[in-house]
DNA sequence: CTACTTCCACAACGAACAGTTGTGTCCGGT
DNA sequence: ACCGGACACAACTGTTCGTTGTGGAAGTAG
């Protein structure tokens, strides 16, 4: 039993003729016909009193109007309830400070319209986050991967670069300096707590340490960024690095530097990554945004070798 | 788009497998697979996450679950609205004084849980009343009409005869006679007032008042049935002609008596004409009760010869 | 009264669809 | 590594739904 044939009988009641009812549905009288009569057969009832100057309603279809009316308006809420865009974007933005969540945040901004929703899912890893882009539990997610191991369903698209920046305190040899090579940094301590292993920041900055000569302690227990602040502000040694984008209180409780890094510039890739025919169309909007407006990223950079630059 | 879409849906929400939901639809499991995703592509959403270990509802899905049982339940009632049996009969019988009222109200009273309405339509002849019949205004109509002039779309069953009896005041001739013949009324006056012409009435005691040489006023001005009991009760020579099955006041309130007619028996006959293909069941219970447990008629009866017998 | 128009239904035919069976792929458990 | 379960894809087939062409019934105009 399909909605169309109600469709067609409402027509029918409405305009009274079989013919105006086909044109407005763009079919054929003939088919218009025979819509009726299948549907007729179905209830086993007819609804129609057919006469040589149009057709209307008998008892029984007077009886059935209403009823089909309803069933095509639930049919429309049905439809409407999972249209692309009738409910916010669900984006996972890892962590409410870094640079996707800025992004995402100053896209919201200029696109005021744009229902969207920035949750923090805390998965391990990229196959995690495309777990989750699979199952629907968000539209998409920021993650360092590279295009092309981008599991099956999933479409992704490489639409934020993170230039890092060097965090010191007042003490630190570089505290004043206008910039910074990455090779500069070769014998100084950075630490960045919290990183898990498995995750792309820990084989990112795996990578950059060996490209580099770093010696960065990516592990250790994370105390929170307060305590990073505290350490980072009383050291003359420590640094830590940070994406150009990333949001952090500093400004106002520790006297901290942000030394932009150069020749070249490590650049943390962030892709985005959505379910494969995701019609969400704010999903497209965020994805024009990031295209054009996104941070322009130099000329010079480093990327680890597996982002396939 | 197929209400089955939206009823295997469901069926795979709730159970998780696309096979169970397929036994329970009476389909295969890859039938389920194409409607499911043909469902999918219609609403442009993905609504299931497929694991190895069967389908559950994504984000989407559970928003879909909800308005896709509503859509199932208006459909259901819609189907229910017009269910043949939902609504009651709706039963023309002329008049509620003669037989076909008669028989319907005790037919009414041996099965009480059969929903009925018994209507009055005042259609100027059988052709107007089979209109109405087509129509839907009514389901059954009770006529007198030649089972085989019956218009196409009509089913038409003889299933009340109604054998005349005469009715006549105390100072009648035949105000005492335990019956009579057609033949001894010919010579006294009978009448029937509000008899129009044109309807089936007219034409039967037409043929009767020529069949037997009787004189009978048909036409004349009908001041009810309270002036014909009077003007019974007080002439010596009047009478009229009622069925046996007809129902009225007089032995409360004048001193009338019904003689019965034989040799032979005049019989008008009324034929029960209904929609073809009705499926209410309380129309085949009353058609059942008419031909079972309808008055018996005599053997020796009188019908006008366009009855065909 | 006849001819014409209007409106719906029937018939024949082709395209599209939904079902079937058979097979493939992916994933998780042993 | 293999096996079994669960879903998807492919090929095929019968049904269905649409089309065009035509017919019949009933009203309408000349």
């Amino acid at each position: 039993m399909d909605v169309e044939a109600l469709r067609t009988f409402v027509a029918v009641a409405e305009t009274g003729q079989f013919q105006i009812a086909a044109d407005e549905l763009g079919i054929s009288q003939q088919a218009v016909s025979k819509r009726i009569a299948t549907l007729e057969r179905h209830v086993k009832v007819t609804l129609l009193v057919r006469t040589s100057r149009g057709s209307r309603l008998n008892l029984d279809g007077q009886l059935f109007l209403p009823h089909a009316k309803k069933v095509l308006a639930a049919f429309e809420e049905a439809e409407q309830a999972v249209r692309p865009g009738s409910r916010p974007l669900r984006v996972d933005v890892l962590n409410r400070r870094i640079a996707p969540a800025q992004a995402v945040y100053q896209f919201y901004r200029s696109h005021p319209e744009m229902s969207l929703d920035a949750v923090t899912l805390n998965n391990e890893n990229a196959a995690q986050a495309a777990q989750a882009v699979l199952e629907g539990t968000v539209d998409a997610s920021f993650r360092a991967l590279p295009v092309d191991q981008v599991p099956a369903g999933i479409s992704a698209e490489r639409l934020l670069d993170a230039p890092l920046e060097l965090l010191v305190g007042p003490g630190h040899p570089l505290a004043n300096a206008p910039w910074a090579r990455p090779a500069d940094l070769a014998g100084h301590r950075i630490w960045i707590p919290g990183i898990r292993p498995g995750t792309e920041w820990a084989e990112f900055y795996q990578a950059l340490s060996e490209a580099f000569g770093l010696s960065i302690d990516a592990l250790g227990p994370n105390f929170g960024d307060e305590a990073l602040m505290d350490a980072l502000a009383d050291s003359a040694s420590l640094a830590t690095l940070v994406g150009s984008g990333d949001r952090y209180l500093w400004p106002q409780t520790h006297d901290l530097r942000r030394i932009p890094l150069r020749e070249p510039t490590p650049v943390y890739t962030h892709v985005l990554l959505s379910r494969a025919g995701d019609q969400h169309p704010v999903l497209s909007a965020l994805r024009d945004h990031l295209r054009t407006s996104g941070p322009r990223t130099p000329d010079d950079v480093w990327v680890p070798d597996w982002i396939n630059r």
